[in-house]
RNA sequence: GUGGCCAUGGUGUAAUGGUAACACAGAGGAUUGUGGUUCCUCUGAUACGGGUUCAAUUCCCGUUGGCCACCCCA
C-alpha cells in the first residue's frame, strides 16, 4: 500500500520539499497476479479437471515446486531447451542444487519411486495440478510461471492407456465448452529413433546449403526438431523427407495402431501428424498435442499434450515401469475460454445484510451469522454508517433482498425484507427470518 | 536467447518543448431510515535512471516492465 499523504492541513504547503516517490515494485518479468474477476474460470477448471478425475478414478498428488536439480537433467534430458536454458536453478545457502520444476511428470515419477508405489496395485493413476517455472520469453498465452493440470497412469504398458489419456484430456476440454482436436504420432523406442534420426540426417545432410542457420544448427544438435521449422524451405523438403511411421518396429508399430482404434472407438478426433515430436527426451511411443478444433494450421498453443514415457522411471533410479501422462495448460484454456463467447459468472450472493444505529449493527451481525449457519451466504458491510450507502452497494452485487435493521426494527423484533427487483418491502418477525427467507428462495426459484 | 511495437491516476483515453485534460471506478454529500437516474465535492498519474535544453511528460540513450512474433513449449 502506497503511504497516504496527509490530509488534514486545508491548504496545500507548497514549500515542502517535493519528495521524490520510490520506485514502484513491479511483478518479476513473466510473473502476473490472478485477480478476484478471473477466479469464476479458474474456478472452474479446477472443478471440472477435478470431477473427471475422480470419475476416471485418479488421486491427487502434489509434488514439491522445487525438486533436486538432477530429477529434471536425467528426467527431461540435458539437451532439451527446458533444461539447457529455461530452468530457474540456483544453489540453496546450504549448497544443494535446486530447480523450480519446468513440468510435473519427473516429479510425480520421483515419488512414485520414493514412496515404492510399485507395492500398490499397479498402474498407480495419479493427477496433479500446480504450478511450473521456465524462464522463458513471455508472449501470448505464455507465463514464466504458469499452471499445468494432469494426469499420469504409472505401470501398464497397453495401448489402451495411452488412447484413454488422450480421451480424457480430449474430454476435459470439451466439458469445458472447447472443441478440440488430438494430433498425434509415434516415436517409437530409442532404438527405431535412432535409426529414424540417422535415415532424416542422410535426406538432409544434401540439402543442407539452403537451411537456415538455425536448422543448420538443428540438423547437427536435434536433427528431428527441423520437423518443427517453419521456414517454407524445410516445409517443402519435408513433403519427402523420411516419416518415422516406417522405421517403428512392429511392436511399436501394433502399439500405435492400437491407440488408434481405441480413439476412433470412442469418437475422439485425431489428425495424425507424422512430424510431431516432442521436445521432452522422456518420451516413447504415442506422443499427442491438443489443439483447438477451429484453429488455423501453424498455430502454435497447444492447450495441452502428453505421451507415453516407458524408460523414465529407470532414468530416474527406479524400476523398469511403463507409464503415459497428459498436461494441460490451465492459463491458456483459460485465454481461450475468455476469448470465447462463453461467459463464466461469479456465484452470486441472493442477500446482504443492512444496519442502522449501533443497536441494528449488534443485530445485523447476529442476523448475519444465523443465515451462515443456516447455509445461507449473505454480503454486508458494516463498517459503513449510511443507509443510502449500503443499498448502493447491495444494489450491485445484484441481490435479491436485502434485509434492513434499523433501532426501530431493533425494539420491535422486526427485520425489514426489501424485494430488491420490485421494490417493495415487508415487516417480519425477527426470529422467522432464516424460514421467511428460505421460502422465498425456493418461490423464486420456481417461478425461475 | 533474437526481433518489432509500446509505457500518462485503479481502468480506458487526451494533450503539450513552458500550470497534465476527460470518462469510468473509489470516498463524501444534495433537509442525517432506503438502491438502479441526476447533480455537487474530493482522492488520484506522466514506470525508473541519465542526457540535450533556460525549460522534458514530450526529443535521445539506458534500465525495468508489457504486448506480438521467432525459438521452444502448456
Amino acid at each position: 500500500m502506497p503511504l497516504k499523504k496527509s490530509n488534514s492541513a486545508a491548504k496545500k504547503p507548497s514549500d515542502a520539499p517535493a519528495k521524490k516517490a520510490p520506485q514502484p515494485i513491479t511483478p518479476v518479468r513473466g510473473m502476473r497476479d490472478i485477480l478476484p474477476a478471473d477466479f469464476p474460470y479458474w474456478r472452474k477448471m479446477f472443478e471440472t479437471a477435478q470431477g473427471l478425475c475422480d470419475a476416471y478414478g485418479f488421486d491427487r498428488i502434489e509434488t514439491p515446486v522445487l525438486e533436486d536439480t538432477p530429477l529434471f537433467v536425467r528426467g527431461v534430458g540435458k539437451q532439451t531447451d527446458v533444461v539447457e536454458k529455461e530452468m530457474y536453478s540456483f544453489e540453496t545457502p546450504g549448497g544443494d542444487k535446486v530447480s523450480l520444476r519446468p513440468e510435473n511428470t519427473a516429479g510425480v515419477c520421483r515419488a512414485y519411486i520414493h514412496h515404492g508405489m510399485l507395492n500398490l496395485p499397479q498402474p498407480v493413476k495419479l493427477w496433479y495440478w500446480g504450478q511450473m517455472f521456465r524462464h522463458d520469453r513471455p508472449q501470448s498465452g505464455r507465463y514464466r510461471q504458469f499452471w499445468q493440470y494432469g494426469c499420469e497412469i504409472i505401470g501398464e504398458e497397453d495401448a489402451v492407456v495411452d488412447a484413454q489419456l488422450a480421451l480424457i484430456a480430449w474430454r476435459y476440454l470439451k466439458d469445458l465448452g472447447i472443441e478440440s482436436t488430438v494430433r498425434i504420432n509415434s516415436i517409437g523406442t530409442p532404438e527405431c529413433r535412432l535409426n529414424y534420426r540417422n535415415a532424416l540426417v542422410a535426406y538432409f545432410r544434401p540439402k543442407r546449403s539452403r537451411l537456415s542457420e538455425e536448422d543448420k544448427k538443428r540438423l547437427l544438435k536435434n536433427p528431428l526438431r527441423l520437423l518443427d521449422s517453419k521456414d517454407p524451405v524445410v516445409a517443402e523438403m519435408k513433403v519427402e523427407a523420411p516419416q518415422i511411421v516406417d522405421w517403428l518396429d512392429e511392436s511399436s508399430k501394433n502399439h500405435f495402431m492400437r491407440v488408434l482404434e481405441y480413439l476412433d472407438e470412442v469418437g475422439v478426433p485425431y489428425q495424425l501428424d507424422p512430424f510431431l515430436v516432442r521436445g521432452l527426451d522422456y518420451y516413447t511411443q504415442t506422443v499427442f498435442e491438443l489443439y483447438e478444433a477451429t484453429e488455423e494450421e501453424g498455430s502454435q498453443n497447444a492447450l495441452g499434450g502428453g505421451g507415453r514415457y516407458d524408460g523414465l522411471m529407470e532414468l530416474l533410479g527406479g524400476r523398469p515401469t511403463p507409464a503415459a501422462g497428459f498436461a494441460i495448460g490451465v492459463d491458456r484454456v483459460i485465454s481461450r475460454l475468455k476469448a470465447s463467447s462463453q461467459n463464466i459468472e461469479p456465484k452470486k450472493v441472493d442477500v446482504f445484510v443492512a444496519q442502522l444505529g449501533e443497536g441494528g449493527r449488534k443485530k445485523a451481525l447476529a442476523i448475519f451469522e444465523e443465515l451462515r449457519e443456516a447455509g445461507m451466504s449473505a454480503s454486508e458491510n458494516f463498517a459503513k454508517n449510511s443507509i443510502k450507502a449500503q443499498m448502493d452497494i447491495a444494489n450491485r452485487l445484484g441481490v435479491k433482498w436485502t434485509l434492513i435493521v434499523g433501532q426501530k426494527e431493533v425494539l420491535d423484533g422486526t427485520v425489514i425484507v426489501r424485494d430488491m427487483d420490485a421494490g417493495t418491502q415487508e415487516i417480519v418477525d425477527a426470529r422467522k427470518i432464516v424460514q421467511v427467507l428460505q421460502k422465498k428462495m425456493i418461490q423464486k426459484e420456481q417461478e425461475a
